[in-house]
DNA sequence: ATGAAAGCGCTAACAT
DNA sequence: ATGTTAGCGCTTTCAT
């Protein structure tokens, strides 16, 4: 005898998946039977479903998503859009949505717009595409019109670290990024500096701007427009800046760099040349430094689970009015931002 | 006249989106040409594709990706399952995977197991309901025979970083953690040390386990398992290994951490207390501390590109015999491996 | 250049 | 406790 026809010996050709109707032929019940042993619905005899189980087991079988999802309407699925998840504010945004997300039983798909509005937009219709039940945004971009079919459609979209483009009155969680700006900058006008210099992003990034207006609000007659720059955070950059306000007739003693990035960028470009600093983002080994350095420190985690816990109260029905919630900010003493 | 009819003011109830077949009732149709507009596929009259864009526009109309993935079978969607997003070496790893995946018009899921072998099964098995086309995976586990009726299926699986569990033989690309591991070890020698301590993670991490083996083939007769402390990379717990090291009779003049993680947590158990230091894996700052850190460097960009690369190489149908790739990593002298 | 019909694998609604 | 049927929105195949 060469020919196995054993149930449990059947080899299926490579890319061809048993469904429920082989699953259901191979246990001698219909295919209803095994959808309801796939989910757990009750009414199925437990010998039945042992059954069924057995032959789930022998043939490999898992149940086919997009079926579920064409037939059921939901997807139990989140995007999430941020800038890069290479960026540590992100990913530690991203791991805490995350885990919000599982809690929930769904699935995250996460994307980065590497900061370009198309791409930005090519991530969110692509997981539109894909039927997302909820979105949480960090733009990159500040014309969000194309969202409007999908809010209309219903799927649910919380702003986080930056709000939307005009016209669109959604939830947000935003960071208290003036403010933020606004304590450092009192606090190296407390330890007796008057020439300080901001440095950070271009200000078409939300949280670059905030963050140079409590700057400027803080320093009232102060501000000196040749003691700020607003670029994108490269060395060459950042020491051709510096170099050029180091010369000015009246140099900057302290330094207010507008996130983690630039603090950085900006350390590395200082050499070790001494001068007060107080950064916006705190960072890993921001005290280990010699000095400590001193920031004003938000808390990624915290605002990727405040975003999602908004977004899932919203998927379960809440319709209030949209949400604009701010999240606080401290300044983290260290030694950089209390240097003479 | 208040009943608008227009059908660009037709307004669709929340949760209710259009269909192919509005669209083409809409545009005066028959489904299947919409379908044509949709894929740009050819055979449409200009004139006919832009009145059919038009009501695309005028709908609202994105198409449901569920529906054509289960007509079609191929969902162009790319799984990988990492230990931890918010772990540089991870993101930075995502980061690059996620270029080369995007560069395929492919969506990626990500998802975190969190070191615990469950969770890598659940998301696996959760990204094959969805019928990815292909994985990569970093392995918690140590058990992949849950792979199996996948594999049979057609799913392509590259593993990285860690090697899947016996009986597995699939693609992998992996960093020489050995030799690396031998490479700080003599370049700690040759700078006079002979009492080196290991502190790394729990042997039964693949990476943890072949770092301790390349440092224990280095030192050779020198090998003492008093200075080798492997666990998790708590603060109190390395700083209570250190102590006790350092009680000994003939304490270490010189650590050799095991992975970033380690010796970030190294540094800060240290306090300042100067001691030669050379570490696995680069991290952000290395260069800025006093002294510089010398590490051991792998490049997850490259690791995560590799991976993504070999794995598309297979989806485009290369069946040759599984690869194993073997990445060379670096030794970077900055300050903290040379002292004395 | 355009369309009609079948069916992908599943779940919801309704029998039995 | 179990089964039957219809149909989700799309692509495929085969007309016209």
């Amino acid at each position: 005898m060469t020919t196995l026809s054993a149930p449990y010996l059947v080899r299926h050709d490579p890319g061809v998946r048993p469904t429920m109707k082989d699953v259901a032929t191979a246990a001698g019940v219909a295919l209803k039977t095994v959808s309801r042993v796939v989910n757990g619905e009750p009414g199925v005899h437990p010998a039945t479903a042992e059954r069924v189980r057995a032959a789930i087991d022998r043939l490999g079988y898992s149940r086919n998503e997009s079926a579920r999802v064409l037939r059921r309407g939901r997807t139990a699925t989140i995007g999430l859009v941020i800038e890069d998840v290479a960026d540590p504010f992100y990913s530690g945004l991203s791991r805490a949505v995350e885990d919000v997300v599982i809690g929930h039983d769904c699935l995250l798909l996460t994307g980065s717009s590497g900061e370009k509005p198309v791409r930005e937009r090519e991530l969110v219709e692509t997981f539109c595409t894909r039927r997302v039940d909820g979105l949480i945004v960090v733009p990159a971009g500040d014309d969000h019109t194309y969202l409007r079919p999908e809010l209309e459609a219903g799927t649910k979209v919380v702003f986080a670290d930056r709000p939307p483009g005009a016209g669109l009155d959604v939830d947000t969680v935003l960071a208290d990024n003036a403010g933020g700006a606004e304590q450092a900058i009192r606090h190296l006008l407390g330890h007796g500096h008057h020439r300080i210099a901001f440095l950070g992003d271009d200000p078409a990034i939300y949280t670059a701007a905030e963050r140079h207006r409590g700057y400027r609000e803080a320093l009232g007659g102060l501000y000196d427009p040749r003691l700020v720059s607003m670029r994108p955070p490269t060395l060459e950059g950042v020491r051709a800046d510096l170099d050029r306000m180091f010369a000015l007739d009246r140099p900057p003693t302290a330094l207010f760099t507008g996130n983690g990035r630039y603090t950085v960028t900006t350390l590395r470009a200082l050499a070790g040349r001494p001068i007060a600093l107080v950064g916006f983002d705190d960072f890993e080994l921001s005290d280990l430094l010699q000095p400590g350095v001193t920031v004003v420190a938000q808390d990624p985690s915290w605002m990727g689970r405040v975003a999602a816990e908004l977004l899932f109260r919203r998927l379960r029905g809440d319709v209030g009015p949209p949400e604009h919630i701010q999240l606080p900010v401290r300044l983290i003493p260290r030694g950089s931002g209390e240097l003479p």
